[in-house]
DNA sequence: TATATTAATACAAACGTTTGTATTGTTATT
DNA sequence: AATAACAATACAAACGTTTGTATTAATATA
């Protein structure tokens, strides 16, 4: 049985094998003119010859970088989330960097225990879209003050000093969805279908909603308005069907603040034999690709996932390379703009 | 203007303060019978007042473990994928370990520069789904070489010595899927969506689709037969849509290869006037939950997506944990049940 | 040919830990 | 009171790099 560990090389077998200093070898990788262009040659020669693959971890304990960026996220089963994390990578990518995904799966215990990790310095930074139970704001805090570059995305509670902010104006978008749907001739009442309102950006669509639907001299139903509990998605589906079938009497549309609601809403409705968009016009919020695979299209407020990783990962890596305590333009809040897409879902 | 950059505390730092030698506090930080409990809380004490934290890095360099496992998935917009990734999230947290993760783009080249990257010695293990461009075989087989513990789960093409898999049997999966279709007195004729047939698992999903029918007496049908090229679900919906546009005559059931090609597939097909399931049965193959957020429950194979992940973790991580080169049980397949899940778009 | 100059290389410290060995301090034994 | 035994702590090497400084070799200048 052949059991000879496969051993690992370093700069120290090159340099053995050429009798030259370690120190010779490291300068000839990287290809410093202090060392002898024939030299070099060798070393490089010697070090494909052996299979050296050089130790990101020495190299990180000196140069106190990892090329690795943190990114939390609430749940990994929501697609924006996956999205934004497409475009973190997309970016970090370009300039060496990986991302390291954690959930903190809504809970805040989960989120700090994530955040405890990262901070033992294997990571060079930090992307979070923070959950709804707000107690970790004072670790993320302390995170920055520390100096670890950080930018938070989605939903936030409070201003983190000196972390970076990118998001979106939700509630104007959530008013101008409802503006969309009050405009209508065949519209004269609109509920609202959401998440819970403690996590701050649902309740900004709301608030959008809710003044949307007042400055068109709407009257706001508080018998049309829902917020989901749970965080399952098979849960909130009979949340939603539940609420739907009590009740007596239908909106005319329902503005729903994620296109998951917005779908689970459609499903419901179907159930209880309404039609979409005939009978009951839906519009959610997100524009998630996977809509795209439903017979009715979703019309939805296009919120710019991708982009808005990208742009997460660019303030970021702009920090960690520039050093985060250089002087800097100081672009602390990023906010992205959004479009109504109209498909099939209304009409 | 207040600049002074933050200091990270080490456990000099606290040494110092203390008058007693760094490997005092390091073992009184872990705890060691071998440093007096009144010193042992002094230095606790100290080391919460001044905020220590440990470098992982440095620890990671004498350990020779960074407590990370990396993992290379095809594409981040499959939800398979992400459920797998939790899966392994959920075993690899309970153990103390983080998921790096990167996608292939389906593209050999982005897969052997992750392989290459994480072969710098930034992640103790890995776990990845390959792309159906082969090429970088000989880069994971030089790794489980090497001594890198190794994974591979979902599609492999040839197997790689060292290294273990985690799977599904495709090819019975899609023959009973298909059987269950064909025992339907309906039904006479079953059509097949799938993906490139360079990917082995859709090739096995084929075969499966193929010799089913002909076991059932039924004859395959080229015209019947479809297989995505691209790589974008917006593009597959153009395909399939395409595809279907051109029969002149239908068969009574699709079996596709993914829930999306089902999900694509009965898209095109309502929008060519055709009903699911009254006119056209459809089965899927993933079973993932956003297909509960459609009006029409697809019938679909379940695959264990998350347990999936949980198993390539456990598997990673007891090699990891036993070291790679001491005898082990040699499990190196293992291959999960999947499960026919009857829903609405069959009857 | 001796010396100044520069090119090429070697040495050694550093990054922040852990851990084996050496040293010091304390108590028990005689 | 001397010494053995052991507890408590300090010292130093190691992990695999990078990088500033010292040393040696090679060339140019006189």
């Amino acid at each position: 049985m052949n059991k000879e560990k496969p051993t690992i090389i370093k700069l120290e077998d090159i340099a053995k094998a050429l009798r030259v200093s370690i120190s010779t070898v490291s300068r000839s990788l990287s290809n410093s003119s202090r060392v002898k262009e024939a030299t070099r040659k060798k070393v490089r020669e010697k070090a494909d010859e052996l299979g050296y693959i050089p130790n990101q971890i020495a190299k990180s304990l000196i140069s106190g970088k990892t090329g690795v960026i943190g990114v939390i996220i609430p749940r990994y089963d929501e697609a924006f989330f996956i999205e934004v994390c497409r475009g973190i990578d997309h970016y970090a990518r370009k300039h060496n960097y990986r991302i390291l995904i954690s959930s903190s799966r809504n809970s805040s215990r989960f989120e700090k225990e994530n955040i405890m990790v990262f901070e033992k310095g294997i990571v060079d930074g930090l992307i979070i879209s923070l959950t709804h139970q707000t107690k970790s704001q004072t670790h993320l805090q302390s995170m920055a003050n520390r100096g670890t570059p950080l930018v938070v995305f989605d939903n936030m509670n409070e201003k983190i000093e000196g972390a970076m902010h990118v998001r979106i104006d939700d509630y104007s978008a959530a008013y101008e969805a409802v503006q969309f749907l009050a405009q209508k001739k065949s519209v004269q009442t609109v509920g609202f279908i959401g998440g819970t309102i403690l996590k701050s950006i649902f309740n900004k669509r709301y608030e959008g909603y809710k003044d949307s639907l007042l400055s068109s001299d709407f009257s706001l139903k508080e018998e049309f308005v829902f917020n989901c509990k749970s965080m399952h998605q098979v849960h909130e589906y009979h949340e939603i069907y539940n609420f739907l079938s009590k009740l007596n009497q239908f909106p005319n549309a329902f503005f729903c603040s994620t296109d998951s609601y917005a779908l689970l809403c459609i499903k419901a409705l179907s159930k209880l034999g309404k039609r979409v968009p005939e009978d009951i016009q839906v519009v959610g919020f997100g524009n998630l690709h996977y809509s795209r695979l439903f017979n009715t299209e979703l019309t939805s407020v296009s919120q710019p996932s991708f982009k808005m990783g990208e742009k997460a990962a660019e303030l970021l890596l702009s920090k960690i390379i520039k050093g985060a305590y250089l002087p800097s333009e100081k672009i602390d809040e990023l906010i992205l703009p959004t479009k109504l897409i109209i498909r099939n879902t209304t009409c």
